[in-house]
DNA sequence: GCATCTCTGGACCGTTCGGTCAAGTCGTGA
DNA sequence: TCACGACTTGACCGAACGGTCCAGAGATGC
């Protein structure tokens, strides 16, 4: 569990979750989850039994916890909505340069293509939508729950534009683009 | 060319296009189509000779024509920017409400997991940022070239979440969303 | 030393894949 | 009536697929 050098099973999950973000699920094949992850056959049905779509499913659930951890640490510190978005947006940006495997948006590829079917992959969404909410009503935003759901579209949308144009551009005008009916709004009204 | 009923070409492009949108180009195999076609692999052949990534770029350049036509028909007859967008939004609504088969936003089906490299993929959606810039202009809305890319941003994460949440909701919202820096604004000033 | 257990390694399997092909049907013009 | 081109039909193919299986390596406890 505390494995000094990454493990067979880590190094499976890793190359597995790139794969499935670059090319999608059905467009991977499991010869290539291998060859990338430097691992033999049998290993992979040794930790993941069902095979691919176990690997999946289990890279899409450290997808979804990597998100929920990505909007605590941008709301937590934040002292309203906006700014909590905004260091969310550059979060984002920053893994889209970071990583040249962080390409399709993990929403995408588990909608379009995924292991899982659509219920359980729109569940795993709203989960996220969910976490913004709260930080939404604990940051006194108005409409919470409409805010968060604008966010994430936003998001989505930005990211995508930022894949087809291999530029992290988009998600960086995400902060201009919501000028958000907020309650802080940015020019202070008075 | 002017066939009363569908030809076996426009059934085999029909079913496509609908079973790409729906799982994927990967996703997707030639018997699947043939099935849903109710065409041999034969006539698949004849008519699309480099097969099923053959019939999917011509159904692309379809999708494409048919948002082009869109764009035109939504902003056409618009007195603002604002308004163009709003019956684009609403445009999109009615097409996901209509046909169970559109369900993935072509774009993603594109980027994602398409028969064309990214870098096509990525043409073709410029093409209709393009043409959004184009109308924006027309229409005197200022940075028309931002707002174009705004509109579609928001369109393409309106639309995923539209799907996973299986209700065109989300699409409707965009109106209220872009409360467009605008020049034009909604409440007409006169 | 030995038994045991976890994990690795890769040969092997049946199925399904995308694609080919030759035979056949049909409509049309000479 | 016949020849011809456009299109249809489905049997067939090799390759690649996801998955199974078992022999063995390596660590651990006794």
């Amino acid at each position: 569990m505390t494995d000094p050098s990454p493990s067979t099973r880590d190094r499976l999950l890793q190359a597995g979750l790139s794969l499935f973000q670059e090319q999608g699920f059905h467009g991977t094949s499991v010869a290539e989850i291998l060859t990338r992850a430097k691992a033999p056959k049998g290993s992979l049905y040794h930790h993941f039994p069902d095979g691919k779509s176990d690997l999946a499913r289990v890279a899409c659930r450290m997808t979804s916890d990597l998100m929920l951890n990505i909007i605590a640490r941008a709301y937590d510190p934040a002292v309203d909505f906006a700014e909590g978005t905004a260091r969310m947006a550059e979060k984002f940006a920053r893994l889209f340069e970071r990583d040249a495997h962080w390409r399709a948006c993990p929403v995408q590829t588990l909608l379009i293509d995924g292991p899982l079917d659509r219920a359980d992959g729109a569940a795993m969404l709203q989960t996220w939508i969910d976490a913004t909410t709260v930080q939404a009503e604990r940051l006194g935003q108005q409409e919470s729950d409409r805010a968060a759901r604008t966010v994430w579209s936003v998001l989505i949308g930005s990211w995508t534009l930022a894949r087809a144009q291999d530029d992290p551009a988009p998600l960086r005008e995400m902060t201009t683009l919501l000028n958000m009916p907020a309650p802080t709004p940015k020019e202070p009204p008075r």
